[in-house]
DNA sequence: CGACGACCATTGCGACAGGATTACGGCATG
DNA sequence: CATGCCGTAATCCTGTCGCAATGGTCGTCG
Protein backbone atom coordinates (compact mmCIF):
# COMPACT_ATOMS: atom_id res chain seq x y z
CA UNK A 1 0.00 0.00 0.00
CA UNK A 2 1.13 3.24 -1.10
CA UNK A 3 0.09 6.78 -1.53
CA UNK A 4 1.94 10.25 -3.30
CA UNK A 5 1.63 13.23 -0.95
CA UNK A 6 1.79 16.57 -2.94
CA UNK A 7 2.21 19.29 -0.28
CA UNK A 8 4.41 21.97 -0.22
CA UNK A 9 4.04 22.39 3.67
CA UNK A 10 7.08 20.55 5.41
CA UNK A 11 5.64 20.29 8.95
CA UNK A 12 2.10 19.08 7.53
CA UNK A 13 3.28 16.82 4.92
CA UNK A 14 6.05 15.40 7.52
CA UNK A 15 3.22 14.51 9.95
CA UNK A 16 0.94 12.74 7.84
CA UNK A 17 3.81 10.56 6.41
CA UNK A 18 4.72 9.96 10.12
CA UNK A 19 1.33 9.09 11.04
CA UNK A 20 0.60 7.19 7.60
CA UNK A 21 3.87 5.11 8.04
CA UNK A 22 3.14 4.09 11.15
CA UNK A 23 -0.01 2.43 10.00
CA UNK A 24 2.05 0.20 7.48
CA UNK A 25 1.09 2.80 4.14
CA UNK A 26 4.63 3.62 2.79
CA UNK A 27 4.57 7.22 1.69
CA UNK A 28 5.85 9.03 -1.41
CA UNK A 29 6.24 13.07 -1.08
CA UNK A 30 7.10 15.85 -2.96
CA UNK A 31 6.03 19.36 -3.31
CA UNK A 32 6.16 20.37 -6.73
CA UNK A 33 3.76 19.54 -9.06
CA UNK A 34 6.28 19.19 -11.91
CA UNK A 35 7.74 16.13 -9.43
CA UNK A 36 4.35 14.49 -8.63
CA UNK A 37 3.92 14.49 -12.52
CA UNK A 38 7.18 12.06 -12.52
CA UNK A 39 6.57 10.10 -10.16
CA UNK A 40 3.14 8.89 -11.12
CA UNK A 41 4.89 8.04 -14.22
CA UNK A 42 7.04 6.22 -12.77
CA UNK A 43 4.57 3.78 -10.54
CA UNK A 44 1.39 3.66 -9.70
CA UNK A 45 0.08 4.23 -6.61
CA UNK A 46 -2.89 3.14 -4.45
CA UNK A 47 -4.05 6.61 -3.91
CA UNK A 48 -2.95 10.64 -4.40
CA UNK A 49 -3.42 12.94 -1.58
CA UNK A 50 -3.18 16.58 -3.70
CA UNK A 51 -2.93 20.11 -2.44
CA UNK A 52 -4.27 22.70 -4.41
CA UNK A 53 -2.41 25.53 -3.68
CA UNK A 54 1.40 24.39 -4.51
CA UNK A 55 4.79 26.59 -6.24
CA UNK A 56 3.92 25.75 -9.50
CA UNK A 57 0.84 25.83 -10.02
CA UNK A 58 -2.42 24.53 -9.12
CA UNK A 59 -2.64 21.06 -7.87
CA UNK A 60 -5.87 20.45 -9.58
CA UNK A 61 -4.61 20.98 -12.70
CA UNK A 62 -2.70 17.34 -12.11
CA UNK A 63 -6.19 15.93 -11.46
CA UNK A 64 -7.22 16.57 -15.83
CA UNK A 65 -3.22 15.17 -16.87
CA UNK A 66 -3.87 11.74 -14.70
CA UNK A 67 -7.40 10.92 -16.02
CA UNK A 68 -5.97 11.43 -20.01
CA UNK A 69 -3.51 9.30 -19.42
CA UNK A 70 -5.71 6.42 -18.17
CA UNK A 71 -4.39 6.51 -14.52
CA UNK A 72 -7.54 5.95 -12.12
CA UNK A 73 -6.25 5.94 -8.93
CA UNK A 74 -8.20 7.61 -6.44
CA UNK A 75 -7.28 11.26 -5.50
CA UNK A 76 -8.16 12.78 -2.31
CA UNK A 77 -7.93 17.34 -2.80
CA UNK A 78 -6.78 19.18 0.12
CA UNK A 79 -7.71 23.00 0.29
CA UNK A 80 -6.86 25.66 2.69
CA UNK A 81 -10.24 26.47 3.23
CA UNK A 82 -13.63 25.19 2.71
CA UNK A 83 -15.34 27.06 -0.05
CA UNK A 84 -17.56 25.13 -1.97
CA UNK A 85 -16.55 26.86 -4.71
CA UNK A 86 -13.67 25.22 -4.42
CA UNK A 87 -15.31 22.13 -3.60
CA UNK A 88 -17.47 21.46 -6.20
CA UNK A 89 -14.40 22.57 -9.11
CA UNK A 90 -12.58 19.37 -7.85
CA UNK A 91 -14.89 17.35 -7.82
CA UNK A 92 -15.86 18.02 -11.30
CA UNK A 93 -12.36 17.92 -12.33
CA UNK A 94 -12.38 13.90 -11.04
CA UNK A 95 -11.49 14.10 -7.42
CA UNK A 96 -12.62 11.29 -5.65
CA UNK A 97 -12.71 13.51 -2.29
CA UNK A 98 -12.14 17.08 -0.59
CA UNK A 99 -10.86 17.85 2.74
CA UNK A 100 -10.25 21.29 3.98
CA UNK A 101 -7.24 22.79 5.70
CA UNK A 102 -6.72 22.22 8.59
CA UNK A 103 -8.12 18.77 9.68
CA UNK A 104 -7.96 15.84 11.91
CA UNK A 105 -5.16 13.58 10.95
CA UNK A 106 -8.30 10.81 11.74
CA UNK A 107 -9.89 12.51 8.87
CA UNK A 108 -7.78 12.18 6.36
CA UNK A 109 -7.76 8.53 7.08
CA UNK A 110 -11.42 7.92 7.42
CA UNK A 111 -11.54 9.06 4.06
CA UNK A 112 -8.14 7.38 2.47
CA UNK A 113 -9.65 4.44 3.86
CA UNK A 114 -13.02 5.35 2.51
CA UNK A 115 -11.40 5.68 -0.94
CA UNK A 116 -9.37 2.66 -0.45
CA UNK A 117 -12.72 0.49 -0.19
CA UNK A 118 -13.91 1.61 -3.05
CA UNK A 119 -14.29 -1.02 -6.01
CA UNK A 120 -12.44 1.23 -7.83
CA UNK A 121 -9.19 0.93 -5.83
CA UNK A 122 -7.09 -1.80 -6.60
CA UNK A 123 -7.48 -3.63 -3.80
CA UNK A 124 -9.50 -6.20 -3.29
CA UNK A 125 -11.73 -6.33 0.20
CA UNK A 126 -10.22 -9.11 2.33
CA UNK A 127 -7.65 -11.94 0.99
CA UNK A 128 -7.65 -15.90 1.77
CA UNK A 129 -4.60 -17.77 1.75
CA UNK A 130 -4.38 -20.78 3.85
CA UNK A 131 -5.62 -20.20 7.38
CA UNK A 132 -4.65 -16.47 6.78
CA UNK A 133 -6.79 -13.67 5.72
CA UNK A 134 -5.29 -10.54 5.05
CA UNK A 135 -6.88 -7.09 4.97
CA UNK A 136 -5.12 -4.71 2.46
CA UNK A 137 -7.09 -2.09 3.61
CA UNK A 138 -6.84 -1.89 7.47
CA UNK A 139 -3.58 -3.39 7.17
CA UNK A 140 -4.27 -7.12 9.67
CA UNK A 141 -3.70 -10.04 9.34
CA UNK A 142 -5.98 -12.68 10.78
CA UNK A 143 -4.66 -16.92 11.31
CA UNK A 144 -8.04 -18.44 12.30
CA UNK A 145 -9.63 -16.18 14.78
CA UNK A 146 -6.38 -14.41 16.13
CA UNK A 147 -4.85 -11.43 15.00
CA UNK A 148 -1.51 -12.10 13.84
CA UNK A 149 0.48 -9.18 15.23
CA UNK A 150 3.22 -7.99 12.62
CA UNK A 151 6.10 -5.41 12.81
CA UNK A 152 5.18 -2.79 10.51
CA UNK A 153 7.69 -3.56 7.75
CA UNK A 154 7.46 -7.48 8.05
CA UNK A 155 3.35 -6.63 7.41
CA UNK A 156 4.07 -4.38 4.35
CA UNK A 157 5.90 -7.23 2.86
CA UNK A 158 3.56 -10.10 3.50
CA UNK A 159 0.54 -7.72 2.49
CA UNK A 160 2.10 -7.02 -1.04
CA UNK A 161 2.42 -10.64 -1.22
CA UNK A 162 -0.61 -11.69 -0.54
CA UNK A 163 -2.19 -8.94 -3.29
CA UNK A 164 -0.76 -11.10 -6.10
CA UNK A 165 -0.47 -14.32 -4.03
CA UNK A 166 0.31 -16.87 -6.45
CA UNK A 167 2.10 -15.15 -8.31
CA UNK A 168 6.05 -14.00 -8.23
CA UNK A 169 6.37 -10.28 -7.11
CA UNK A 170 9.68 -8.66 -8.28
CA UNK A 171 12.11 -7.66 -5.45
CA UNK A 172 12.31 -4.38 -6.87
CA UNK A 173 8.37 -3.97 -7.00
CA UNK A 174 8.49 -5.04 -3.36
CA UNK A 175 11.05 -2.87 -2.45
CA UNK A 176 9.66 -0.16 -4.12
CA UNK A 177 6.17 -0.87 -2.26
CA UNK A 178 7.79 -0.51 1.36
CA UNK A 179 10.36 2.05 0.66
CA UNK A 180 9.49 5.41 -0.46
CA UNK A 181 11.92 6.97 -2.40
CA UNK A 182 13.90 8.63 0.59
CA UNK A 183 14.69 5.50 2.36
CA UNK A 184 17.34 3.93 -0.13
CA UNK A 185 18.37 0.33 0.74
CA UNK A 186 21.96 -0.50 1.25
CA UNK A 187 21.86 -4.19 2.44
CA UNK A 188 19.66 -7.05 2.46
CA UNK A 189 16.91 -5.83 4.84
CA UNK A 190 14.28 -6.99 2.46
CA UNK A 191 15.52 -11.00 2.80
CA UNK A 192 16.09 -10.11 6.52
CA UNK A 193 12.35 -8.75 6.67
CA UNK A 194 11.74 -12.26 4.95
CA UNK A 195 13.31 -14.06 6.71
CA UNK A 196 11.70 -13.24 9.93
CA UNK A 197 8.29 -13.23 8.28
CA UNK A 198 8.51 -16.56 7.34
CA UNK A 199 9.46 -17.85 10.78
CA UNK A 200 6.73 -16.26 12.33
CA UNK A 201 4.31 -17.05 9.54
CA UNK A 202 5.49 -20.81 10.12
CA UNK A 203 5.22 -20.33 14.17
CA UNK A 204 1.78 -19.60 13.70
CA UNK A 205 0.84 -22.23 11.20
CA UNK A 206 -0.47 -20.03 8.99
CA UNK A 207 -0.68 -22.23 6.35
CA UNK A 208 1.00 -20.31 3.77
CA UNK A 209 4.90 -20.33 2.64
CA UNK A 210 7.29 -17.92 1.10
CA UNK A 211 9.32 -19.08 -1.93
CA UNK A 212 12.03 -17.56 -3.55
CA UNK A 213 12.37 -17.37 -7.34
CA UNK A 214 16.27 -17.08 -7.96
CA UNK A 215 17.24 -13.18 -9.23
CA UNK A 216 13.44 -12.47 -9.34
CA UNK A 217 11.57 -12.18 -6.47
CA UNK A 218 9.24 -13.71 -3.97
CA UNK A 219 5.58 -15.59 -4.14
CA UNK A 220 3.51 -16.44 -1.67
CA UNK A 221 2.04 -19.85 -1.73
CA UNK A 222 -0.65 -21.88 0.39
CA UNK A 223 -0.17 -25.72 1.18
CA UNK B 1 -18.36 5.48 23.52
CA UNK B 2 -18.75 8.93 21.88
CA UNK B 3 -21.90 11.64 20.44
CA UNK B 4 -22.40 14.46 18.72
CA UNK B 5 -24.14 17.28 20.39
CA UNK B 6 -25.69 20.04 18.24
CA UNK B 7 -27.02 22.72 20.24
CA UNK B 8 -26.56 26.63 20.38
CA UNK B 9 -27.48 27.62 23.81
CA UNK B 10 -24.54 27.13 25.33
CA UNK B 11 -25.58 26.48 28.92
CA UNK B 12 -27.34 24.05 27.94
CA UNK B 13 -24.72 21.97 26.22
CA UNK B 14 -22.12 22.91 28.83
CA UNK B 15 -24.47 21.02 31.55
CA UNK B 16 -25.48 18.06 28.74
CA UNK B 17 -21.30 17.82 27.84
CA UNK B 18 -20.10 18.10 31.54
CA UNK B 19 -22.90 15.46 32.94
CA UNK B 20 -22.07 12.94 30.09
CA UNK B 21 -18.21 13.52 30.18
CA UNK B 22 -18.74 11.93 33.85
CA UNK B 23 -20.12 8.94 33.03
CA UNK B 24 -17.69 8.29 30.83
CA UNK B 25 -19.28 9.23 27.31
CA UNK B 26 -17.09 11.72 24.80
CA UNK B 27 -18.70 14.93 24.03
CA UNK B 28 -18.56 16.50 20.84
CA UNK B 29 -20.04 20.20 20.47
CA UNK B 30 -21.03 22.22 17.98
CA UNK B 31 -23.82 25.15 17.67
CA UNK B 32 -23.89 25.09 13.80
CA UNK B 33 -25.52 22.70 11.14
CA UNK B 34 -22.71 22.97 8.94
CA UNK B 35 -20.12 22.25 11.66
CA UNK B 36 -22.18 19.42 12.23
CA UNK B 37 -22.16 17.82 8.96
CA UNK B 38 -18.55 18.20 8.67
CA UNK B 39 -17.57 16.42 11.93
CA UNK B 40 -20.18 13.84 11.18
CA UNK B 41 -18.20 13.36 7.40
CA UNK B 42 -15.05 13.18 9.63
CA UNK B 43 -15.87 10.62 12.03
CA UNK B 44 -18.78 7.96 13.41
CA UNK B 45 -20.75 8.66 16.58
CA UNK B 46 -22.73 6.44 18.65
CA UNK B 47 -25.39 8.85 19.04
CA UNK B 48 -26.32 12.45 17.88
CA UNK B 49 -28.63 15.12 20.05
CA UNK B 50 -29.77 17.94 17.96
CA UNK B 51 -31.70 20.55 18.39
CA UNK B 52 -34.13 22.19 16.30
CA UNK B 53 -33.58 25.56 16.49
CA UNK B 54 -29.87 26.64 15.05
CA UNK B 55 -28.37 29.39 13.89
CA UNK B 56 -27.80 28.66 10.25
CA UNK B 57 -30.81 26.35 9.96
CA UNK B 58 -33.52 24.03 11.12
CA UNK B 59 -31.60 20.93 12.74
CA UNK B 60 -33.99 18.69 11.22
CA UNK B 61 -32.78 18.75 7.57
CA UNK B 62 -29.66 17.37 9.23
CA UNK B 63 -31.15 13.86 9.27
CA UNK B 64 -32.00 13.13 5.56
CA UNK B 65 -28.61 14.35 4.92
CA UNK B 66 -27.12 12.04 7.27
CA UNK B 67 -29.88 8.81 6.29
CA UNK B 68 -29.06 9.48 2.86
CA UNK B 69 -25.24 8.92 3.41
CA UNK B 70 -26.21 5.62 4.57
CA UNK B 71 -25.77 6.77 8.40
CA UNK B 72 -27.97 4.83 10.55
CA UNK B 73 -26.56 6.40 13.96
CA UNK B 74 -29.35 7.17 16.34
CA UNK B 75 -30.72 10.81 16.92
CA UNK B 76 -32.56 12.26 19.24
CA UNK B 77 -34.22 16.08 18.46
CA UNK B 78 -34.72 18.36 20.47
CA UNK B 79 -37.43 20.77 20.41
CA UNK B 80 -38.19 23.90 22.42
CA UNK B 81 -41.72 22.85 22.80
CA UNK B 82 -43.92 20.14 22.86
CA UNK B 83 -45.94 20.30 19.83
CA UNK B 84 -47.12 17.01 18.70
CA UNK B 85 -46.80 18.56 14.99
CA UNK B 86 -43.13 18.85 15.41
CA UNK B 87 -42.50 15.90 16.79
CA UNK B 88 -43.98 14.16 13.92
CA UNK B 89 -42.07 15.49 11.54
CA UNK B 90 -38.95 14.75 13.43
CA UNK B 91 -39.87 11.08 13.66
CA UNK B 92 -41.04 10.83 10.10
CA UNK B 93 -37.56 12.42 9.03
CA UNK B 94 -35.72 9.58 10.73
CA UNK B 95 -34.99 10.66 14.04
CA UNK B 96 -35.34 7.70 16.65
CA UNK B 97 -36.68 9.90 19.79
CA UNK B 98 -38.13 13.04 20.74
CA UNK B 99 -37.45 15.20 23.73
CA UNK B 100 -39.11 18.65 24.66
CA UNK B 101 -37.15 21.48 26.26
CA UNK B 102 -36.70 22.03 29.21
CA UNK B 103 -36.04 18.23 30.34
CA UNK B 104 -34.56 17.10 33.19
CA UNK B 105 -30.90 15.91 32.56
CA UNK B 106 -31.75 12.42 33.43
CA UNK B 107 -34.41 12.24 30.93
CA UNK B 108 -32.03 12.60 28.25
CA UNK B 109 -29.78 10.04 29.63
CA UNK B 110 -32.35 7.34 30.05
CA UNK B 111 -33.37 8.34 26.10
CA UNK B 112 -29.68 7.95 25.05
CA UNK B 113 -29.31 4.80 26.95
CA UNK B 114 -32.39 3.63 25.29
CA UNK B 115 -31.15 4.29 22.03
CA UNK B 116 -27.69 2.72 22.60
CA UNK B 117 -29.20 -0.24 23.53
CA UNK B 118 -31.33 -0.99 20.66
CA UNK B 119 -29.43 -3.60 18.23
CA UNK B 120 -29.05 -1.10 15.65
CA UNK B 121 -26.63 0.86 17.69
CA UNK B 122 -23.19 -0.06 16.73
CA UNK B 123 -22.38 -1.43 20.41
CA UNK B 124 -22.51 -4.87 21.32
CA UNK B 125 -25.29 -5.74 24.63
CA UNK B 126 -22.17 -6.95 26.85
CA UNK B 127 -18.54 -7.95 25.87
CA UNK B 128 -16.70 -10.98 27.95
CA UNK B 129 -13.06 -11.22 27.84
CA UNK B 130 -10.80 -12.89 30.34
CA UNK B 131 -12.69 -12.90 33.62
CA UNK B 132 -14.05 -9.48 32.79
CA UNK B 133 -17.49 -8.38 31.15
CA UNK B 134 -17.91 -4.67 29.79
CA UNK B 135 -21.30 -3.42 29.32
CA UNK B 136 -20.46 -0.73 26.26
CA UNK B 137 -23.80 1.01 27.06
CA UNK B 138 -23.27 1.24 30.77
CA UNK B 139 -19.92 2.18 30.79
CA UNK B 140 -19.32 -0.60 33.39
CA UNK B 141 -16.67 -3.35 34.36
CA UNK B 142 -17.30 -6.43 36.22
CA UNK B 143 -14.27 -8.77 36.80
CA UNK B 144 -16.23 -12.28 38.38
CA UNK B 145 -19.32 -10.50 40.76
CA UNK B 146 -17.06 -7.07 41.76
CA UNK B 147 -17.63 -4.45 39.83
CA UNK B 148 -14.08 -2.85 39.24
CA UNK B 149 -14.85 1.09 38.62
CA UNK B 150 -12.31 2.86 36.80
CA UNK B 151 -11.59 6.41 36.40
CA UNK B 152 -13.03 8.09 33.51
CA UNK B 153 -10.54 8.08 30.68
CA UNK B 154 -9.21 4.60 31.83
CA UNK B 155 -12.79 3.53 31.46
CA UNK B 156 -13.06 4.72 27.58
CA UNK B 157 -9.73 3.13 27.16
CA UNK B 158 -10.88 0.20 28.22
CA UNK B 159 -14.28 -0.41 26.51
CA UNK B 160 -12.99 1.30 23.25
CA UNK B 161 -10.48 -1.60 23.20
CA UNK B 162 -13.11 -4.27 24.03
CA UNK B 163 -15.25 -3.55 21.38
CA UNK B 164 -12.31 -4.51 19.24
CA UNK B 165 -11.25 -7.01 21.29
CA UNK B 166 -8.52 -9.09 19.74
CA UNK B 167 -8.31 -6.71 17.40
CA UNK B 168 -5.40 -4.07 16.96
CA UNK B 169 -7.33 -0.74 17.62
CA UNK B 170 -5.07 2.84 15.85
CA UNK B 171 -3.47 4.99 18.42
CA UNK B 172 -5.24 7.62 16.89
CA UNK B 173 -8.39 5.62 16.70
CA UNK B 174 -8.00 5.48 20.58
CA UNK B 175 -7.16 9.09 20.58
CA UNK B 176 -10.13 10.38 18.69
CA UNK B 177 -12.69 8.07 20.66
CA UNK B 178 -11.47 9.44 24.09
CA UNK B 179 -10.65 12.80 23.12
CA UNK B 180 -13.25 15.47 21.70
CA UNK B 181 -11.97 17.83 19.13
CA UNK B 182 -11.14 20.31 20.70
CA UNK B 183 -8.55 18.48 23.18
CA UNK B 184 -5.84 18.33 21.85
CA UNK B 185 -2.86 16.45 23.28
CA UNK B 186 0.27 17.04 23.93
CA UNK B 187 1.77 14.32 25.41
CA UNK B 188 2.17 10.66 26.15
CA UNK B 189 -1.33 11.25 28.09
CA UNK B 190 -2.96 8.16 26.49
CA UNK B 191 0.34 6.23 27.06
CA UNK B 192 -0.08 6.92 30.66
CA UNK B 193 -3.90 6.07 31.33
CA UNK B 194 -3.13 2.64 29.52
CA UNK B 195 -0.50 2.50 31.95
CA UNK B 196 -2.20 2.30 34.43
CA UNK B 197 -5.06 0.99 33.28
CA UNK B 198 -2.38 -2.28 32.49
CA UNK B 199 -2.21 -2.08 36.50
CA UNK B 200 -5.30 -2.17 37.64
CA UNK B 201 -6.42 -4.96 35.72
CA UNK B 202 -3.61 -7.03 36.91
CA UNK B 203 -4.44 -6.07 40.53
CA UNK B 204 -8.09 -7.14 40.15
CA UNK B 205 -6.63 -10.61 38.17
CA UNK B 206 -9.10 -9.66 34.88
CA UNK B 207 -7.79 -12.69 32.93
CA UNK B 208 -7.01 -9.94 30.15
CA UNK B 209 -3.35 -7.97 29.10
CA UNK B 210 -3.65 -5.05 26.68
CA UNK B 211 -0.38 -5.35 24.07
CA UNK B 212 1.06 -2.67 22.04
CA UNK B 213 1.47 -2.85 18.49
CA UNK B 214 4.68 -0.49 18.19
CA UNK B 215 3.88 2.45 15.67
CA UNK B 216 0.41 0.96 15.54
CA UNK B 217 -1.76 0.84 18.15
CA UNK B 218 -2.73 -1.26 21.37
CA UNK B 219 -4.48 -5.01 21.38
CA UNK B 220 -6.84 -6.18 24.27
CA UNK B 221 -5.79 -10.24 24.49
CA UNK B 222 -7.30 -12.58 26.75
CA UNK B 223 -5.23 -14.76 28.57
C1' DC C 1 30.16 -33.98 -13.35
C1' DG C 2 32.36 -31.00 -10.24
C1' DA C 3 33.63 -26.51 -8.86
C1' DC C 4 32.95 -21.81 -8.74
C1' DG C 5 30.24 -17.70 -8.32
C1' DA C 6 26.04 -15.42 -7.65
C1' DC C 7 22.25 -15.18 -4.99
C1' DC C 8 19.65 -16.11 -0.82
C1' DA C 9 18.79 -17.35 4.37
C1' DT C 10 19.76 -16.65 8.82
C1' DT C 11 21.35 -14.42 12.83
C1' DG C 12 23.67 -11.15 16.02
C1' DC C 13 24.59 -6.38 16.76
C1' DG C 14 24.19 -1.46 17.61
C1' DA C 15 21.38 2.57 16.91
C1' DC C 16 17.27 4.56 17.53
C1' DA C 17 12.47 5.50 18.05
C1' DG C 18 8.64 4.74 20.66
C1' DG C 19 6.47 2.94 24.62
C1' DA C 20 6.24 2.19 29.87
C1' DT C 21 6.43 3.90 34.11
C1' DT C 22 6.26 7.12 37.65
C1' DA C 23 6.52 11.53 40.18
C1' DC C 24 4.62 15.95 40.30
C1' DG C 25 1.46 19.83 40.19
C1' DG C 26 -2.99 21.63 38.97
C1' DC C 27 -7.64 21.11 39.45
C1' DA C 28 -12.08 19.70 40.75
C1' DT C 29 -14.94 17.44 44.01
C1' DG C 30 -16.88 16.47 48.19
C1' DC D 1 -8.89 20.42 53.48
C1' DA D 2 -8.30 15.87 51.68
C1' DT D 3 -8.74 12.82 48.02
C1' DG D 4 -8.47 11.33 43.48
C1' DC D 5 -8.01 12.20 38.55
C1' DC D 6 -5.59 14.05 34.78
C1' DG D 7 -1.96 15.90 31.80
C1' DT D 8 2.90 16.69 31.59
C1' DA D 9 7.53 15.50 31.42
C1' DA D 10 11.68 13.01 32.79
C1' DT D 11 13.69 8.59 32.79
C1' DC D 12 14.16 4.05 31.77
C1' DC D 13 13.31 0.13 28.89
C1' DT D 14 12.16 -2.69 24.82
C1' DG D 15 11.15 -3.77 19.97
C1' DT D 16 12.31 -2.88 15.39
C1' DC D 17 15.23 -1.75 11.82
C1' DG D 18 19.11 -1.61 8.82
C1' DC D 19 23.34 -3.63 8.41
C1' DA D 20 26.83 -7.06 7.71
C1' DA D 21 29.02 -11.55 8.41
C1' DT D 22 28.45 -16.27 7.76
C1' DG D 23 26.83 -20.32 5.78
C1' DG D 24 23.80 -22.52 2.42
C1' DT D 25 21.72 -23.33 -2.23
C1' DC D 26 21.28 -23.17 -6.96
C1' DG D 27 22.71 -22.62 -11.67
C1' DT D 28 26.13 -22.50 -14.93
C1' DC D 29 30.17 -23.35 -17.35
C1' DG D 30 34.32 -25.41 -18.05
Amino acid sequence: MKILLVEDETRLAEAVAASLSKTGIAVDHTALLGDAIELARQQTYDAIVLDRRLPDGDGITFIPWLRSAGVVTPVIVLTARNEPKERVAGLDLGADDYLGKPFLMEELFARLRAVLRRPSALAEPSIVAGRMTVDPIRMDVMVGELQLDLPRRELMVLVTLAKRKGRTVLRSALEAEIYNYEETIQSNALDAHVSRLRKRLADADAGVSIHNIRGVGYLLKEH
